[in-house]
DNA sequence: AAAAATATGTTATTTTAGTAACATAATAAT
DNA sequence: ATTATTATGTTACTAAAATAACATATTTTT
């Protein structure tokens, strides 16, 4: 997990600043991060030069100059595209997820092969699954998220491979793997059993 | 991440496992398991045996086992019930996962506000959330999804204490924190960000 | 203006996680 | 039967991540 941990801490970071930043603080400490987050301040104060986030010797960190230097570092300052490949319960769910817009995710479209979902008027447009590597080309789509059968996740995988994403959330309990795109898998299952483990054993 | 890290493994194992053993495999060698899951074969070993797994010196270890052990380890050998807080767009796509049931999770009621959604009739019921602290304490629930919008976490998360939840998988992006439950949060947007610096960066 | 206080920036230390190495036991080959 | 092979079990080592410590700069107080 490595490089990845420290990206899930300035995504902590930054979204407990965005919070503060909402009630009204301009500056922050690196203890009161530290705190909440359960982590050192050294920490803090390492990831922060890490990425050239400096603060002033007794004042703390502006949020604000703090904020633009993480989304900065994190890419997220751009919007992005997103799809959704597999229109069900959970890819519609997503598909309508107000939180995705202001962090600047747009979803574009959903894809499937069910004709009964298929419907290119509505808001945000659902396409059949075989026009999906000709629509991943035509819109530079880079980013997708799998919500589709677990038999049907190799497939899409590959047709996406084809297309051109390089970064898929995948949803299904197949664990993908793939040397031409970066793969994160959600599963849910796992949380909840990881769950059972915490209240039983500790 | 610590301890958790160990467990996200043994969850890991754990589903491999399973789909070997459909396959038809009845032993397996730490080097299978290490390739798959892009770790090394001595920490596979090193796991098993401090869950007090043991293999033959030659042969591999025995599927069936193993499976035996890590679900007596990760207390997921019983059957566990589960309450939805936020019957809503996620909170209705969860309720009806069938892959919880197999894991041996069982979703025993909804709640919500809205009196559009509440029917004790439906094969899981969905009850008003001002019977929730009753139902947990009745029904002697020790687990949650909450999916309800931010700005109720906080309130169900008090209900949740008082009936006596043990564990909560949190989906709100409110970043909850509580000493008397253990609270496992999952942040789609935080995942999909990651994805993002992942493309953009590496 | 000098002294005290305080929070950063940075280095040193500790802790933890993961890998490599190897001796041991079991199996297979000759 | 004896030898070679092979995968485990375990210890030693390496790497990396997090914390602790402290010197430095800035601000506040007197
Ligand atoms: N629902 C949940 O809460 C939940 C939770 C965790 C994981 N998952 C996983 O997410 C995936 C989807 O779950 P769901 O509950 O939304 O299922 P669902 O059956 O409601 O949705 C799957 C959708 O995929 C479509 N589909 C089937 N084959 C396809 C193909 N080849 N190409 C494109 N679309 C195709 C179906 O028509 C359907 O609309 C599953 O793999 C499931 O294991 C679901
Ligand atoms: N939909 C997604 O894909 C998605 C993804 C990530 C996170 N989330 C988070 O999950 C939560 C739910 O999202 P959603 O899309 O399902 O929203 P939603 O509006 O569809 O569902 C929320 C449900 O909670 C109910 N509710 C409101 N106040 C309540 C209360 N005090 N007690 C009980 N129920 C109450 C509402 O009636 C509604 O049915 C949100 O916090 C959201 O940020 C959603």
């Amino acid at each position: 997990m490595g490089a990845d941990d420290k990206v899930y801490r300035l995504l902590n970071y930054k979204n407990l600043l965005n919070r503060l930043k909402s009630i009204g603080f301009v500056k922050v400490f690196s203890d009161n991060l530290a705190d909440t987050l359960d982590i050192s301040p050294s920490l803090v104060r390492k990831d922060f030069r890490e990425f050239g986030i400096r603060g002033a010797q007794k004042g703390g960190y502006t949020i604000e100059a703090v904020l633009i230097k993480i989304n900065e570092v994190l890419g997220i300052d751009k919007k992005h595209k997103i799809i959704i490949v597999g229109a069900g319960r959970i890819g519609q769910a997503l598909m309508h997820f107000p939180g995705f817009r202001k962090e600047g995710i747009i979803v574009s479209a959903g894809f499937d092969t069910d004709p009964e979902k298929i419907d290119g008027q509505t808001d945000i447009p659902i396409f059949h699954i075989k026009e999906l590597t000709d629509y991943i080309k035509k819109n530079n789509i880079k980013l997708a998220i799998l919500t589709v059968p677990e038999n049907a996740a190799m497939g899409c995988l590959d047709m996406m491979e084809v297309g051109g994403v390089k970064g898929i959330l995948n949803f299904t309990s197949m664990n993908l793997k793939s040397l031409k795109v970066a793969i994160n898998n959600v599963n849910i299952g796992n949380e909840i059993e990881n769950l059972i483990f915490t209240i039983t054993k500790k």
